[in-house]
RNA sequence: GCGCGGGUAGCUCAGUUGGUUAGAGCAACUGGUUUACACCCAGUAGGUCGGGGGUUCGAGUCCCUCCUCGCGCACCA
């Protein structure tokens, strides 16, 4: 033992002391290590300015449960950590610190505004890094990159070229999702649909050939009138066929539209009648490209109307000009019905306003090896955990259009487009498009715009890692590390990015192709698995917001349950839904078993011994060839089938699982059953079962901080190293964690054998031991540790398993004297396996209570057999339940009568 | 409208391919300082597994149907 444990765990001052030493030793650094397999996870880049949220806690522990396990294992891992720019997010909050200054980004113009929004992001940004470290993240923290690094932005912009190259990219005019707010154009994924409650305006317009002859219309968008170019009927309503061709009158301003039939209209809704808008709505759209009707633009980009909605709306913001435009109606007498009416608005997440239809010039990516996307995910080339989500992935695939890319934005990568000066910008034989830009940068300008954010993010795996440069250590690094081993993140964001990662990691990492192989693909993808948690949500399942006050700083959290505490308990509540409801009680069980694991290291090193405990072999060399006692090896049966259970885990990303399994096996197993009965051991040195007691539970801790470690990392290492554990002042992701099978063989080789059926008997043991305590308690001498039990064995065999254990019985059900009789008359009992354990009783027998507690167990008993009976008396159960089951059966029910009969004697004895 | 995921103890949730008397943590209750730990120990109570139907020797688990909650996608102006 090196260093003796104070009472109580700090995790204050043992976090900090041993992440720096980590660092300092470059314990995080994931390099390539040829002949060593690697294991790879790229960090979800949190936004630059952004700071720690519960919903990082989670992501960044799950990773660091990976990273870690991977460490253990032998794996070369590498964690690869980084920032997002953030585009238009950032762009927001250094557009409204201007605002309060009391001017604007046009007023500053764009190279002010830029080197603004790099003050930003330098002052705020790194702030998440050392939250990060705080809760114990094993990121290698050298390589870390920003989307806005020079080197990244040329990623990106390369990434441009290729696709702008093979095809991918083009220049369209169409309508977009535009934001008023934020005055960009936005991607179908970045708007919302809000329910909204409005209303439904019926009006009508008079028909120019039929003087006093007018059609009805409805509308919820009155204040778009004065782009309308025309009136839509569908051509088989039989209500308005004669108006088609005709014209009626928009009223303001007042000018002809010609009604028109097309088969976009729904005859059932409202009037049946669409006044047609082409340049405020898809539909409208469509419908005048289809009849050739004019585009009228009314409004601009802020969302206020222009002159051309005439000279009462110019300037007037939209909202307001709808409430005008009823007016208006109103007064020229044409408003016939408002109704309320519920319909969703499409709103922009960011601005949180609605959006608008608007008809602009952008950049579209036509996304690539979309067919390859999904054979990969459908063949299992690229695993979901949970696999449900294949299903979301793929629906999204199978309806995706063109992507727009280009943002109004000036904090983001510019668009590698250039422009000849006066020439026609529509015209591609007036555009260069580079990474480099054109040679004579005087007769050009280059697109003001820059992409949206995630179409940079999408390059995370492998534009981090250098691409696409041609230098050896890029294409070496690429090479063993790519594809990356797995990717965990939130459902929310896999159209945002895991989808568009994986389609451009099958179009970029690669020769351009048509068609991949599935080889190609196994190649190309970016990860192999794909672990998706859920979202967390307050207790309530509100989403965790600042202005609920519901958000949790995980600062505090982590000066409260410690940074191992809340990891552990973050994990242990995670994983069981697509929602995880938070609240800070249910975070204590990491607290507490941090607590308990410190302690139980603490009984260790009281129990004394100054063994030799510094490697795996050592610590077996002490039990090898001792024959182990019952309990030792109960509790080293239980070590490898708990290892066994966390293998599998790992192997099924079943994370909900793993803290269940230590907490469980640490807690309930080695600390409440193992230690306790091994103090019964450990009371003489000369007793011959002293030293290996002590090696057992030297093996178990060993073995439990190997397995915690991911998990806990801090408290597992100062443990470690209290215990003396290590090599010189080696970590304990440095000492290996053998798999389960190994730790068997090695443990087989120096005949030390584990055997199953001795881990019976001890379960049977704590049965009886357990029965014994609840009829303590149930007279009140539960505490009393000077009872006498009386045991009558149920046959010789329980008396030998029964006598071989008697002194640990008598310490963990606390009784001063245990004798095996034949019969007992006249006092209480209950009835085990092994046999039926009495409390001697000084003063009389409650047989009232007495009585109703047998008569309830023997219902219950008779009920099992009952049903147990009835099972193996019919045929059809025998003959066809496979033989092994019927045996089960079988023997079940004998025991079940054993124990009844047994039950019913003592109620009759009473 | 289409799709996905829930509904199991007071609460939050486990429950592998159908197979013993359905589990855990927390909360509740009772009693407790025993060679570490009250952030602890021992014990008790609490569930007709959302309803109905079906398949099966056997269903919390599979199928159908309904109710209910949550989410995603689409959307009629």
């Amino acid at each position: 033992m090196s260093a003796e444990l104070n009472q109580n765990y700090d995790p204050k001052e043992v976090e900090s002391k041993w992440y720096k030493a980590w660092e300092k030793k470059g314990s995080f650094e994931g390099n390539v290590q040829n002949g060593k397999d690697s294991f790879t996870i790229m960090i979800p880049p949190p936004n630059v300015t952004g700071i720690l949220h519960m919903g990082h806690v989670l992501d960044n522990t799950l990773q660091d449960i990976f990273i870690r396990r991977a460490r253990v294992e032998g794996k070369s891992s590498l964690w690869f950590p980084g920032t997002d720019h953030a585009s238009i997010a950032t762009q927001h909050k250094v557009e409204k610190a201007l605002r309060d200054e009391g001017t604007s980004r046009y007023e500053l113009g764009r190279e002010k505004f830029l080197e603004r929004a790099w003050e930003w992001s330098d002052e705020h940004g790194g702030i998440i890094f050392n939250q990060l470290r705080k809760l114990g993240a094993s990121c290698d923290w050298r390589r870390s990159r920003f989307t806005m690094d020079a080197a990244y932005q040329r990623s990106v912009q390369a990434s441009f070229v290729e696709f702008y190259n093979r095809g991918y990219i083009y220049r369209g005019k169409r309508l977009v999702n535009w934001c008023p707010a934020s005055q960009t154009a936005l991607s179908n994924e970045e708007v919302e649909m809000r329910p909204q409650r409005g209303k439904l305006y019926k009006m009508r317009y008079e028909i120019v050939e039929e003087p006093g002859r007018f059609i009805e219309i409805s509308t919820t968008r009155p204040e778009t009138i004065m782009g309308d170019t025309g009136v839509a009927v569908h051509p088989d309503d039989e209500r308005y066929a004669d108006l088609v061709g005709k014209h009626c009158w928009r009223p303001f301003p007042r000018a002809e539209i010609p009604v028109v039939a097309d088969r976009s209209v729904e005859k059932e809704f409202g009037t049946g009648v669409l006044k047609v808008t082409p340049a405020h709505d898809q539909v409208d759209f469509d419908i005048g490209k289809r009849h050739d009707l004019p585009l009228i633009d009314v409004m601009n980009p802020d969302g206020t109307l222009n002159e051309l909605a005439g000279e009462e709306f110019d300037g007037m913001e939209r909202f307001k000009a709808r409430k005008f435009a009823v007016q208006k109606l109103e007064e020229l007498g044409l408003l016939i019905d408002a109704e309320d009416y519920d319909n969703n608005v499409g709103f922009s997440e960011r601005g949180g306003v609605p959006i608008e239809p608007r008809l602009s010039e952008q950049w579209y990516l036509k996304y690539p090896k979309v067919e390859e996307a999904k054979r990969a995910v459908e063949k299992g080339i690229i695993r979901f955990h949970p696999k449900r989500w294949e299903k979301v992935y793929l629906h999204w695939l199978n309806n995706i259009q063109d992507w727009c890319i280009s943002r109004q934005l000036w904090w983001g990568q510019r668009i590698p487009v250039w422009y000849k000066k006066g020439a026609d910008r529509s015209d591609s034989a007036n555009w260069h498009v580079s990474v480099n830009g054109p040679s004579d940068p005087e007769n050009w300008e280059q697109d003001e715009d820059v992409l949206d954010t995630w179409a940079s993010s999408n390059l995370w795996p492998f534009a981090t890692f250098g691409w696409p440069s041609e230098d050896p250590k890029v294409k070496a690094e690429l090479d063993y590390f790519y594809p990356t081993s797995m990717l965990v993140t939130g459902f929310d964001i896999i159209f945002f990015w895991v989808a568009r990662m994986i389609m451009s990691g099958l179009e970029l990492m690669g020769e351009p192709k048509e068609g991949l192989t599935d080889e190609e693909i196994a190649q190309r993808i970016p990860f192999k698995d794909i672990f998706i948690h859920g979202l967390i949500r307050d207790a309530k399942g509100r989403k965790m917001s600042k202005s609920l006050g519901n958000s949790p700083d995980p600062l505090d959290l982590i000066a409260k349950f410690g940074a191992d505490g809340l990891r552990f308990g973050i994990i242990n509540i995670a994983p069981s839904g697509s929602d995880i409801l938070f609240a800070e009680e249910r975070i204590e069980i990491g607290r507490n078993f941090c607590t308990k694991l410190w302690n139980a290291c603490r009984f260790r090193q009281m129990a004394g011994g100054t063994a030799e405990a510094q490697s795996l072999e050592a610590i077996i060399d002490r039990l090898a060839g001792s024959q182990l006692e019952g309990y030792g090896n109960w509790i080293l049966f239980r070590l490898l089938q708990t290892m066994e259970e966390i293998e599998g885990q790992f192997a099924r990303f079943e994370m909900h699982q793993l803290t269940h399994s230590l907490h469980n096996f640490f807690w309930g197993d080695f600390c409440d059953w193992y230690v306790e009965a091994a103090k019964a051991m450990l009371q003489s040195k000369d007793d011959p079962r002293h030293d290996a007691a002590l090696a057992v539970s030297d093996l178990v801790i060993r073995h439990s901080l190997l397995l915690l470690h991911p998990i806990m990392p801090h408290i597992t290492e100062e443990l470690w190293q209290a215990m003396g554990y290590s090599v010189d002042g080696e970590f304990v992701q440095d000492a290996g964690l053998l798999p389960a099978a190994q730790l068997r063989e090695l443990l087989n080789a120096k005949s030390v054998s584990i055997d199953a059926e001795g881990a019976r008997q001890i379960e049977l043991i704590k049965e009886l031991i357990t029965q014994a305590r609840a009829t303590k308690a149930e007279y009140n001498v539960a505490s009393k540790r000077d009872v006498t039990l009386f045991v009558t064995p149920t046959d010789d065999s329980c008396a030998t398993v029964i006598e071989a254990n008697l002194d640990t019985i008598k310490r963990l059900a606390g009784a001063a004297t245990i004798e095996l009789v034949e019969t007992v008359e006249n006092l209480p009992g209950s009835v085990s396996a092994l046999g039926t354990v009495y409390l001697d009783l000084s003063s009389a027998v409650d047989v009232e209570a007495e009585k109703e507690r047998l008569s309830k167990e023997l219902e219950k008993l008779t009920k099992a057999i009952q049903a147990g009976e009835g099972k193996l008396n019919n045929p059809s159960f025998v003959d066809k339940a496979p033989p092994q089951v019927v045996e089960g059966a079988r023997k079940q029910l004998l025991e079940t009568r054993a124990r009844r009969d047994e039950i019913a004697r003592l109620l009759k004895s009473l």
